[in-house]
DNA sequence: ACCGAAATCACCCGTTTGGATGAGTGACAG
DNA sequence: CTGTCACTCATCCAAACGGGTGATTTCGGT
Protein backbone atom coordinates (compact mmCIF):
# COMPACT_ATOMS: atom_id res chain seq x y z
CA UNK A 1 0.00 0.00 0.00
CA UNK A 2 2.81 2.30 1.15
CA UNK A 3 4.31 1.42 -2.55
CA UNK A 4 1.40 2.46 -4.28
CA UNK A 5 1.14 6.09 -2.58
CA UNK A 6 4.86 6.69 -3.20
CA UNK A 7 3.62 5.65 -6.72
CA UNK A 8 1.12 7.91 -7.17
CA UNK A 9 3.42 11.01 -6.02
CA UNK A 10 6.22 10.07 -8.07
CA UNK A 11 3.71 10.08 -10.52
CA UNK A 12 2.34 13.69 -9.95
CA UNK A 13 5.43 15.48 -9.56
CA UNK A 14 6.81 14.01 -12.54
CA UNK A 15 3.80 15.14 -13.82
CA UNK A 16 4.41 18.56 -12.62
CA UNK A 17 7.75 18.56 -13.72
CA UNK A 18 6.86 17.14 -17.50
CA UNK A 19 4.20 20.07 -17.53
CA UNK A 20 6.46 22.85 -16.84
CA UNK A 21 9.44 21.76 -19.23
CA UNK A 22 6.92 21.33 -21.77
CA UNK A 23 5.13 24.87 -21.27
CA UNK A 24 8.72 26.65 -21.84
CA UNK A 25 9.57 24.32 -25.01
CA UNK A 26 6.28 23.96 -26.89
CA UNK A 27 2.88 24.84 -28.58
CA UNK A 28 1.35 24.56 -24.91
CA UNK A 29 -0.67 28.16 -25.17
CA UNK A 30 -1.91 27.04 -28.73
CA UNK A 31 -4.01 24.22 -28.06
CA UNK A 32 -5.63 25.69 -24.66
CA UNK A 33 -5.69 24.29 -21.73
CA UNK A 34 -8.82 22.67 -21.72
CA UNK A 35 -7.68 19.69 -23.69
CA UNK A 36 -4.46 19.83 -21.84
CA UNK A 37 -6.27 18.96 -18.60
CA UNK A 38 -8.63 16.61 -20.72
CA UNK A 39 -5.45 14.48 -21.01
CA UNK A 40 -4.07 14.49 -17.59
CA UNK A 41 -7.74 13.43 -16.71
CA UNK A 42 -7.49 10.82 -18.94
CA UNK A 43 -4.11 9.63 -18.09
CA UNK A 44 -4.47 9.82 -14.27
CA UNK A 45 -8.06 7.58 -14.64
CA UNK A 46 -6.38 5.02 -16.39
CA UNK A 47 -3.42 5.24 -13.62
CA UNK A 48 -6.01 4.70 -11.19
CA UNK A 49 -7.69 1.99 -12.84
CA UNK A 50 -4.20 0.27 -13.37
CA UNK A 51 -3.48 1.07 -9.51
CA UNK A 52 -6.53 -0.70 -8.60
CA UNK A 53 -6.13 -3.46 -10.87
CA UNK A 54 -2.78 -4.10 -9.43
CA UNK A 55 -3.86 -3.68 -5.91
CA UNK A 56 -6.59 -6.48 -6.39
CA UNK A 57 -4.36 -9.11 -8.20
CA UNK A 58 -2.35 -10.05 -5.02
CA UNK A 59 -5.27 -13.02 -4.02
CA UNK A 60 -4.47 -15.32 -7.76
CA UNK A 61 -0.93 -15.10 -6.42
CA UNK A 62 -1.01 -16.41 -3.30
CA UNK A 63 -3.21 -19.18 -4.41
CA UNK A 64 -0.17 -20.12 -7.00
CA UNK A 65 2.37 -19.41 -4.33
CA UNK A 66 0.58 -22.17 -1.55
CA UNK A 67 0.16 -24.33 -4.47
CA UNK A 68 3.67 -24.70 -5.17
CA UNK A 69 4.57 -24.78 -1.64
CA UNK A 70 2.70 -26.93 -0.58
CA UNK A 71 3.16 -29.49 -3.67
CA UNK A 72 7.13 -29.15 -2.42
CA UNK A 73 6.87 -29.64 1.18
CA UNK A 74 4.72 -32.53 0.66
CA UNK A 75 6.68 -34.36 -2.31
CA UNK A 76 4.06 -34.85 -4.85
CA UNK A 77 5.52 -35.64 -8.33
CA UNK A 78 4.10 -34.49 -11.42
CA UNK A 79 3.22 -38.00 -12.33
CA UNK A 80 0.96 -37.85 -9.25
CA UNK A 81 -0.69 -34.54 -9.77
CA UNK A 82 -1.62 -35.83 -12.79
CA UNK A 83 -3.28 -38.73 -11.32
CA UNK A 84 -4.93 -36.38 -8.96
CA UNK A 85 -6.25 -34.02 -11.59
CA UNK A 86 -7.90 -37.11 -12.93
CA UNK A 87 -9.39 -37.61 -9.61
CA UNK A 88 -11.01 -34.20 -8.78
CA UNK A 89 -12.66 -35.17 -11.89
CA UNK A 90 -14.08 -37.91 -10.66
CA UNK A 91 -12.48 -40.33 -13.36
CA UNK A 92 -12.17 -44.27 -12.39
CA UNK A 93 -8.90 -46.14 -11.86
CA UNK A 94 -9.66 -47.64 -15.35
CA UNK A 95 -10.39 -44.38 -17.18
CA UNK A 96 -7.07 -42.39 -15.78
CA UNK A 97 -5.14 -45.68 -16.56
CA UNK A 98 -6.14 -44.91 -20.28
CA UNK A 99 -6.08 -41.00 -19.92
CA UNK A 100 -2.08 -41.21 -18.64
CA UNK A 101 -1.34 -44.38 -20.98
CA UNK A 102 -0.17 -46.42 -17.72
CA UNK A 103 -1.65 -49.23 -16.47
CA UNK A 104 -4.28 -49.49 -13.61
CA UNK A 105 -1.84 -51.41 -11.31
CA UNK A 106 0.19 -48.30 -11.98
CA UNK A 107 -2.44 -46.04 -11.02
CA UNK A 108 -3.18 -47.90 -7.81
CA UNK A 109 0.41 -46.98 -6.88
CA UNK A 110 0.14 -43.32 -7.58
CA UNK A 111 -2.88 -43.45 -5.51
CA UNK A 112 -1.45 -44.94 -2.51
CA UNK A 113 1.39 -42.41 -2.73
CA UNK A 114 -1.35 -39.44 -3.07
CA UNK A 115 -3.31 -40.95 0.07
CA UNK A 116 0.23 -41.42 1.80
CA UNK A 117 1.49 -37.99 1.34
CA UNK A 118 -2.36 -36.27 1.68
CA UNK A 119 -3.47 -37.93 4.48
CA UNK A 120 -6.29 -39.42 3.06
CA UNK A 121 -7.43 -42.93 3.25
CA UNK A 122 -9.97 -42.44 0.06
CA UNK A 123 -10.18 -40.45 -3.39
CA UNK A 124 -12.55 -38.30 -1.95
CA UNK A 125 -10.47 -37.23 1.06
CA UNK A 126 -7.49 -36.65 -1.05
CA UNK A 127 -9.70 -34.34 -3.88
CA UNK A 128 -10.51 -32.37 -0.46
CA UNK A 129 -7.18 -32.42 1.23
CA UNK A 130 -5.53 -31.06 -2.27
CA UNK A 131 -8.50 -28.34 -2.51
CA UNK A 132 -7.96 -27.29 1.08
CA UNK A 133 -4.13 -27.01 0.28
CA UNK A 134 -5.29 -25.13 -3.50
CA UNK A 135 -3.15 -27.49 -4.77
CA UNK A 136 -5.56 -27.58 -8.09
CA UNK A 137 -4.97 -25.02 -11.03
CA UNK A 138 -8.17 -22.87 -10.70
CA UNK A 139 -10.34 -23.18 -13.46
CA UNK B 1 -18.64 -1.87 -20.24
CA UNK B 2 -20.20 0.80 -22.53
CA UNK B 3 -21.57 2.30 -19.62
CA UNK B 4 -18.43 2.81 -18.09
CA UNK B 5 -16.90 4.35 -20.85
CA UNK B 6 -20.29 6.73 -21.16
CA UNK B 7 -19.65 7.97 -17.42
CA UNK B 8 -15.79 8.63 -18.22
CA UNK B 9 -16.56 10.73 -20.89
CA UNK B 10 -18.97 12.43 -19.35
CA UNK B 11 -16.88 13.45 -16.13
CA UNK B 12 -14.67 14.46 -18.94
CA UNK B 13 -16.79 16.83 -20.55
CA UNK B 14 -18.17 17.91 -17.58
CA UNK B 15 -14.93 18.68 -15.66
CA UNK B 16 -13.96 20.73 -19.17
CA UNK B 17 -17.03 22.94 -18.68
CA UNK B 18 -16.76 23.46 -15.21
CA UNK B 19 -13.03 24.53 -15.49
CA UNK B 20 -14.33 26.72 -17.76
CA UNK B 21 -16.89 28.14 -15.99
CA UNK B 22 -14.22 28.82 -13.14
CA UNK B 23 -12.17 30.40 -15.01
CA UNK B 24 -14.12 32.92 -15.72
CA UNK B 25 -15.31 33.21 -11.79
CA UNK B 26 -13.09 32.76 -9.45
CA UNK B 27 -9.24 32.93 -9.05
CA UNK B 28 -8.05 30.26 -11.07
CA UNK B 29 -4.49 32.56 -12.26
CA UNK B 30 -3.56 33.25 -9.03
CA UNK B 31 -3.12 29.70 -8.17
CA UNK B 32 -1.06 29.07 -10.82
CA UNK B 33 -2.39 25.90 -13.31
CA UNK B 34 0.48 23.24 -11.79
CA UNK B 35 -1.58 22.99 -8.94
CA UNK B 36 -4.58 23.04 -11.23
CA UNK B 37 -3.71 19.93 -12.91
CA UNK B 38 -2.56 17.91 -10.34
CA UNK B 39 -5.93 18.24 -8.57
CA UNK B 40 -7.37 17.42 -11.46
CA UNK B 41 -4.49 13.69 -11.59
CA UNK B 42 -6.18 13.38 -8.07
CA UNK B 43 -9.42 13.49 -8.72
CA UNK B 44 -9.23 11.17 -12.05
CA UNK B 45 -7.09 8.68 -10.43
CA UNK B 46 -9.26 8.14 -7.98
CA UNK B 47 -11.87 8.18 -10.15
CA UNK B 48 -10.18 5.73 -12.05
CA UNK B 49 -9.57 3.29 -9.10
CA UNK B 50 -13.45 3.64 -8.18
CA UNK B 51 -14.20 2.69 -12.00
CA UNK B 52 -12.10 -0.51 -11.44
CA UNK B 53 -13.15 -1.12 -7.96
CA UNK B 54 -16.51 -0.86 -9.14
CA UNK B 55 -16.77 -3.50 -12.08
CA UNK B 56 -14.92 -5.93 -10.11
CA UNK B 57 -17.42 -5.84 -7.65
CA UNK B 58 -20.47 -7.93 -8.85
CA UNK B 59 -19.02 -11.47 -8.31
CA UNK B 60 -19.54 -12.91 -4.86
CA UNK B 61 -23.12 -12.05 -5.13
CA UNK B 62 -23.89 -14.52 -7.89
CA UNK B 63 -22.46 -17.81 -5.37
CA UNK B 64 -24.95 -17.57 -2.72
CA UNK B 65 -27.84 -17.32 -5.07
CA UNK B 66 -26.81 -19.84 -7.21
CA UNK B 67 -27.07 -22.05 -4.31
CA UNK B 68 -30.67 -22.19 -3.43
CA UNK B 69 -31.93 -21.73 -6.95
CA UNK B 70 -29.37 -25.02 -8.29
CA UNK B 71 -31.14 -27.15 -5.22
CA UNK B 72 -34.40 -26.34 -6.36
CA UNK B 73 -33.85 -26.86 -10.17
CA UNK B 74 -32.67 -30.60 -8.96
CA UNK B 75 -35.42 -31.15 -6.74
CA UNK B 76 -32.30 -32.01 -3.89
CA UNK B 77 -34.02 -33.07 -0.85
CA UNK B 78 -32.85 -32.04 2.89
CA UNK B 79 -31.32 -35.40 3.71
CA UNK B 80 -29.71 -36.13 0.32
CA UNK B 81 -27.97 -32.08 0.98
CA UNK B 82 -26.65 -33.52 4.15
CA UNK B 83 -25.42 -37.28 2.16
CA UNK B 84 -23.92 -34.80 -0.05
CA UNK B 85 -22.15 -32.83 2.87
CA UNK B 86 -20.66 -35.83 3.73
CA UNK B 87 -19.62 -37.24 0.44
CA UNK B 88 -17.74 -33.92 0.37
CA UNK B 89 -15.73 -34.61 3.19
CA UNK B 90 -14.82 -38.08 1.67
CA UNK B 91 -16.86 -39.96 4.29
CA UNK B 92 -17.49 -43.77 3.45
CA UNK B 93 -21.02 -45.28 3.34
CA UNK B 94 -21.04 -46.94 6.80
CA UNK B 95 -19.52 -43.81 8.36
CA UNK B 96 -22.21 -41.64 6.72
CA UNK B 97 -25.05 -44.21 8.37
CA UNK B 98 -23.63 -43.24 11.68
CA UNK B 99 -23.41 -39.96 10.84
CA UNK B 100 -26.95 -39.34 10.29
CA UNK B 101 -28.19 -42.39 12.45
CA UNK B 102 -29.83 -44.47 9.61
CA UNK B 103 -28.30 -47.72 7.80
CA UNK B 104 -26.02 -48.49 5.07
CA UNK B 105 -28.95 -49.41 2.40
CA UNK B 106 -30.47 -46.31 3.34
CA UNK B 107 -27.35 -44.64 2.31
CA UNK B 108 -27.00 -45.92 -0.79
CA UNK B 109 -30.35 -45.51 -2.11
CA UNK B 110 -29.79 -41.61 -1.41
CA UNK B 111 -26.83 -41.67 -3.43
CA UNK B 112 -28.21 -43.21 -5.65
CA UNK B 113 -30.83 -40.14 -6.17
CA UNK B 114 -28.08 -37.79 -6.18
CA UNK B 115 -25.96 -39.34 -8.75
CA UNK B 116 -29.53 -39.37 -10.88
CA UNK B 117 -30.14 -35.62 -10.11
CA UNK B 118 -26.36 -34.46 -10.40
CA UNK B 119 -25.66 -36.62 -13.72
CA UNK B 120 -22.77 -38.33 -11.92
CA UNK B 121 -21.63 -41.93 -11.59
CA UNK B 122 -19.78 -41.81 -8.47
CA UNK B 123 -19.03 -39.94 -5.44
CA UNK B 124 -16.52 -37.78 -6.33
CA UNK B 125 -18.15 -36.95 -9.63
CA UNK B 126 -21.19 -35.75 -7.13
CA UNK B 127 -18.70 -34.11 -5.17
CA UNK B 128 -17.73 -31.88 -8.61
CA UNK B 129 -20.64 -30.93 -10.26
CA UNK B 130 -21.70 -30.07 -6.27
CA UNK B 131 -18.77 -27.51 -6.25
CA UNK B 132 -19.57 -26.57 -10.03
CA UNK B 133 -23.36 -25.59 -9.06
CA UNK B 134 -21.71 -23.79 -5.83
CA UNK B 135 -23.91 -26.09 -3.93
CA UNK B 136 -21.81 -26.55 -1.14
CA UNK B 137 -22.00 -23.96 2.16
CA UNK B 138 -18.66 -22.12 1.08
CA UNK B 139 -16.21 -21.93 4.27
C1' DA C 1 29.90 -46.02 -12.78
C1' DC C 2 26.76 -46.02 -8.95
C1' DC C 3 22.88 -44.42 -5.99
C1' DG C 4 18.37 -43.02 -5.20
C1' DA C 5 14.07 -41.36 -6.66
C1' DA C 6 10.44 -41.79 -9.89
C1' DA C 7 7.82 -44.46 -12.70
C1' DT C 8 6.17 -48.58 -14.32
C1' DC C 9 3.72 -53.06 -13.71
C1' DA C 10 1.91 -57.40 -11.37
C1' DC C 11 -0.51 -60.30 -7.93
C1' DC C 12 -3.54 -61.25 -3.98
C1' DC C 13 -7.16 -60.22 -0.83
C1' DG C 14 -10.87 -58.00 1.48
C1' DT C 15 -13.86 -53.97 1.54
C1' DT C 16 -16.47 -50.51 -0.59
C1' DT C 17 -19.25 -48.81 -4.29
C1' DG C 18 -22.60 -48.71 -7.82
C1' DG C 19 -26.76 -50.53 -10.00
C1' DA C 20 -31.16 -52.69 -10.01
C1' DT C 21 -35.25 -53.80 -7.76
C1' DG C 22 -38.75 -54.29 -4.26
C1' DA C 23 -41.13 -52.79 -0.35
C1' DG C 24 -42.86 -50.60 4.13
C1' DT C 25 -43.93 -46.15 6.64
C1' DG C 26 -45.47 -41.42 7.59
C1' DA C 27 -46.85 -36.90 5.97
C1' DC C 28 -49.30 -33.92 3.22
C1' DA C 29 -52.39 -32.26 -0.67
C1' DG C 30 -56.15 -32.85 -3.46
C1' DC D 1 -59.63 -41.35 1.33
C1' DT D 2 -56.22 -41.82 -2.00
C1' DG D 3 -52.20 -40.67 -4.34
C1' DT D 4 -47.69 -38.81 -4.17
C1' DC D 5 -43.36 -38.01 -2.18
C1' DA D 6 -39.64 -38.37 1.04
C1' DC D 7 -37.52 -41.52 3.87
C1' DT D 8 -36.47 -45.83 5.31
C1' DC D 9 -34.54 -50.60 4.73
C1' DA D 10 -33.47 -54.94 2.31
C1' DT D 11 -31.20 -58.33 -1.04
C1' DC D 12 -28.30 -59.67 -4.91
C1' DC D 13 -24.48 -59.06 -7.87
C1' DA D 14 -20.69 -57.05 -10.41
C1' DA D 15 -17.37 -53.58 -10.59
C1' DA D 16 -14.26 -50.54 -8.48
C1' DC D 17 -11.41 -49.42 -4.76
C1' DG D 18 -7.78 -49.66 -0.93
C1' DG D 19 -3.82 -52.07 1.07
C1' DG D 20 0.17 -54.78 0.96
C1' DT D 21 4.25 -56.61 -1.28
C1' DG D 22 7.68 -57.20 -4.70
C1' DA D 23 9.98 -56.32 -9.07
C1' DT D 24 11.95 -53.79 -13.24
C1' DT D 25 13.28 -49.74 -15.70
C1' DT D 26 14.74 -45.08 -16.38
C1' DC D 27 17.09 -41.07 -15.37
C1' DG D 28 19.47 -37.15 -13.02
C1' DG D 29 23.14 -36.18 -9.87
C1' DT D 30 27.69 -37.19 -7.46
Amino acid sequence: MARIVLLFGLALTLAAFGLTWLEHHFWIRDIGWQIYGIVIAAVFALLGIWIERQRTEGKPENTNTRNDKAIKALGLTSRELEVLECLRVGESNKHIARSLDISPNTVKTHLQSLYAKLGASNRTQAVNRAAELSIFTLV
